[in-house]
DNA sequence: CAGCATCCAGGGCGATACTG
DNA sequence: CAGTATCGCCCTGGATGCTG
């Protein structure tokens, strides 16, 4: 299972949704998908831009923990990654227009689902916080 | 902000995994599950506990790109979330087992959708990466 | 084996200021 | 409006050593 990604869970090869069984993740997909979304703000930038196309500025405020710096850096990681297209309408003043690929259409499912998810168990979440017993 | 969290997505409150029409971020559970699997080891970790308990060295071994600090430390954060749990055995050389809690569990579906994506899609994000025209 | 403490380096990241 | 440039903090994260 050391071999190239041969070893690539064949759960994930299928269909299904379920539990992964995964061993090795720096060799898999999965875990190169997760380094690049797993940062502050790249998934929250990916649903945002998944409910309607934004504008920098609006993109800004959204989000409102982020940085000039951390939105533009972000917004073209995802750019290059295909997820995020950057379209720039040349008028006076100038505006620039940020929307889901169609490839980012498709990761939009999977987050929408770990949206919901996170609606539905706030309160489970919370409370399990709340207790945090002992440590 | 508009009011509390009345403006939540009313999509998310159905059972869709659909487009989220998300425009306050901070108000809503969703920007806070994402600031807290957005950081670089939380879904990894979560995706390698839902295939199965792991032990401490094991988990360390199997993500190789975390240190022990940060494998405790997210660990911990987790268990804190009531996503993992964290059994220590007394036996002669201590052996500390994580699994996920049935909470957990839950949140490993819409990550396992996730992971699925990764897979499906892998080769065209590396594509559009290798494009990744201009800029 | 599991884990904490400390030191230390690098870079992630934000705040501010400036430009086209 | 949509960025870029610069600065600096602090968190991430590695190495090492110690404890139970």
């Amino acid at each position: 299972m050391s071999g190239t990604h041969t070893g690539v869970p064949s759960v994930l090869a299928n269909e299904l949704p379920r539990p992964v069984p995964i061993d090795d993740l720096e060799a898999c997909p999965v875990g190169d998908l997760f380094r690049r979304l797993g940062d502050k703000w790249s998934m929250l930038l990916l649903i945002l831009l998944g409910s309607r196309p934004h504008r920098y500025n609006e993109l800004h405020r959204a989000i409102e923990g982020i940085s000039q710096r951390m939105l533009t850096r972000t917004v073209r990681a995802l750019e290059a990654d295909g997820l995020v297209r950057r379209e720039v309408h040349p008028t006076v003043p100038p505006s620039v227009e940020y929307s889901l690929t169609p490839l980012g259409q498709t990761l939009l499912e999977p987050l929408s689902a770990l949206a919901d998810w996170a609606v539905r168990h706030e309160a489970e979440m919370n409370e399990a916080r709340s207790h945090h017993t002992s440590a």
